[in-house]
DNA sequence: GATTAGGGTTTG
């Protein structure tokens, strides 16, 4: 294997290396940008590495020659590289090559043979390097999530980038700025490729070979950069374009949509964006060469049994439901359905044209959302007259129990087969007296978590203190024949740190006597005790608003949820700062602020349309429904 | 012999 007598190389771990010295170094690829021309005089490549002891390295790589420097083709390949120089750069440790840099890459993948790819002539390579290749691989089948950004063509979506391994089948100048390559992978993008306007560029290429191939073959404009190295591929390569961006056109005309997908390889090298000419030996052209092999052959029998000058098909809809018909296992949602997964998907464009009401399964990113401060998104909603009100004040709730502290207590109502009573006088508030009536169960006083206890004349923080005590609390006041509820804008029964409220539309208020109907007088669910004081009990519920966008559309979807979406009852979500903290959490995920929308998180989710109308107007409005964050968000 | 870039997406 070796050319040179066998020098004793010495691989520094990563979390090892020392400010000003030289290293020789092996590691995983978790990051690199492939060869390009720097704004001086050589090429550059950047390579983010990392070994056992989890230290990432990244290193900057220079050469006037392009060959001698590493020959990386995705993130998990192995690199060995000799003589490094460490140097410290904004405080971080990264490395440059120097004199005497030599690299030796190989793939990743766990079994695969261990050939080193590399342009020197002369290279050391002993049984310590595939023992520290082997090494690597096992340590990184565990230690590394495998990428998902190599993707088929059948498999991409709308506003993603991905890195496409592919056969170049034409390329045409369209200006300086920018270049056009025709490319197919054998495989059929989810929506029809768009097609650049040559008019009179000239194609290189075999025009009625992707002809035949029809949809099979996609157009990339490639910008900046890129075009000089786009202009010296050769027809017929195999290359891998990184960082390719998907772009849904939708062009509407005479109650027609017709949709096609952009494909643009943008100027600059971010996110190791641009392009590599892939050997013929590369396993992964091994694997895209049976892949054309086969869709050649159907694409053939397509092309004789239809008529040669046939237009590309377009994609078109006019309100059909149907329209993605792929199901992608790359893309996890960060929401799921809980029912009516029998849906199709339908596209955001398709759904703003059609009627109501209807119910659709969507896949779409969050845009932006309304409320932005928690507590605002959190209403009360009856399910009866379904009017929403805001969640009173603590301000305004102390005025009204304060309010209701003032009634005289009738001794009359104290003490009877449903309570025992009890008054306490306040020695320096003006002799304020406070009753408190123990509702007993069977005769007997039940233990204090599981008794509800009526309060005449509490402060609210009273009643606080006392709601952590009892099992439940209910403000009352003194009646003419019973003790009865306070105003309906109270809340008609407090658990913990829970006010419940009843609507003030639907509610009948009857006295507090009526408890003796319950028979379980232990349990006091707030619907049972509600029925019996003739209230309606309001929902609490998260009321947001959702602009939702799919690249073909942009929707905005009511969110009125009590606790199926979040999973987290909007009941507690107002004294719970663990709540907050969840719930921020998952907004910040679905709906990361700092990031563009491209790497937002899909979304799936049920919407159904209604009509609201509004004095003469009349809109369609949508709704979530159905839908919950996924389990591994929370 | 120094410079290049120093990862973190265009706005076509």
């Amino acid at each position: 294997m070796s050319l040179v007598p066998s020098t004793n190389y010495i691989y520094t771990p990563l979390n090892q290396l020392k400010e000003g010295t030289i290293a020789n170094v092996y590691g995983v690829v978790t990051f690199f940008k492939p060869p390009y021309l720097s704004k001086g005089t050589d090429y550059c490549s950047v390579v983010t590495i990392v070994d056992q002891t989890n230290v990432r390295l990244t290193c900057l790589l220079f050469s006037g020659n392009y060959e001698a420097l590493p020959i990386i083709y995705k993130n998990g390949d192995i690199v060995r590289f000799h003589r490094l120089k460490i140097q410290i750069y904004k405080k971080e440790t990264q490395a440059i090559n120097g004199a005497g840099f030599a690299s030796l890459t190989f793939e990743g993948t766990l079994g695969a043979p261990i050939v080193p790819r590399t342009s020197s002539k002369y290279f050391n390579f002993t049984t310590e390097d595939h023992k520290m290749v082997e090494a690597l691989r096992v340590w990184a089948s565990t230690h590394i999530s495998p990428s998902w950004t190599l993707l088929k063509l059948c498999d991409v979506q709308p506003m993603q980038y991905f890195d496409l391994t592919c056969q170049l089948l034409g390329k045409a100048e369209v200006d300086g700025a920018s270049f056009l390559l025709k490319v197919w992978d054998g495989t059929k993008t989810p929506f029809p490729s768009w097609r650049v306007l040559l008019q009179n560029l000239v194609l290189e290429g075999d025009a009625s070979h992707i002809h035949r191939l029809q949809n099979l073959a996609i157009d990339i404009l490639v910008y900046d950069n890129h075009v000089q190295v786009a202009k010296s591929l050769k027809v017929g390569s195999f290359i891998r374009i990184y960082s390719l961006h998907t772009k849904l056109q939708s062009l509407n005309s005479e109650n027609q949509t017709t949709l096609s997908l952009e494909f643009h390889l943008h100027g600059g090298t971010s996110y190791g964006r641009g392009i590599r000419v892939l050997p013929e030996n590369n396993s992964d052209v091994d694997q895209l060469k049976k892949a054309l092999q086969s869709a050649d052959l159907t694409a053939h029998q397509h092309s004789d049994d239809t008529c040669q000058s046939e237009p590309d098909d377009s994609f078109q809809s006019s309100g059909s439901v149907s329209l993605y018909e792929v199901e992608r296992c790359q893309q996890l949602s960060a929401t799921i359905l809980t029912d009516h997964q029998y849906l199709e998907k339908t596209p955001l464009c398709a759904i703003l044209k059609q009627k109501a009401p209807q119910q659709y399964r969507i896949r779409a990113k969050l845009r932006s959302y309304k409320p932005r401060k928690l507590f605002q998104s959190v209403k009360l909603l009856c399910p009866k007259c379904h009017s929403l009100q805001e969640v009173p004040h603590e301000g305004n709730l102390d005025m009204i129990l304060q309010d209701g502290a003032t009634k005289t207590q009738d001794d009359k109502l104290q003490n009877t087969l449903l309570y025992d009573s009890k008054v306490w006088t306040t020695e320096d508030q003006g002799g304020r007296k406070v009753a408190v009536h123990f509702v007993k169960h069977g005769g007997i006083l039940p233990l204090s978590n599981e008794c509800l206890i009526l309060i005449e004349g509490g402060t609210l923080s009273e009643i606080c203190k006392l709601s952590n005590k009892f099992h439940s609390v209910i403000p009352v006041r003194s009646g003419h024949e019973d003790l009865e509820l306070l105003d309906i804008s109270a809340p008609f029964l407090i658990q913990g740190k829970v006010y419940h409220y009843g609507c003030k539309q639907c509610s009948n208020l009857r006295t507090i006597q009526n408890l003796n109907s319950l028979v379980d007088k232990t349990s006091w669910s707030p619907a049972s005790v509600a029925e019996v004081l003739g209230i309606v009990p309001l929902q609490y519920v998260f009321v947001m608003t959702f602009t939702l966008d799919d690249g073909t559309g942009v929707l905005e979807a009511f969110l009125m949820d009590s606790d199926k979406f979040f999973q987290i009852p909007a009941s507690e979500i107002l004294n719970d700062d663990d709540h907050q903290k969840s719930v921020d959490m998952i907004m910040d995920m679905i709906c990361p602020s700092r990031i563009k929308i491209d790497a937002y998180p899909w979304l799936e989710c049920l919407i159904k349309s209604y009509n609201v109308t509004n004095g003469m107007e009349q809109k369609i409005c949508y709704q979530i429904f159905d839908t919950t964050v996924a389990e591994d968000l929370i």
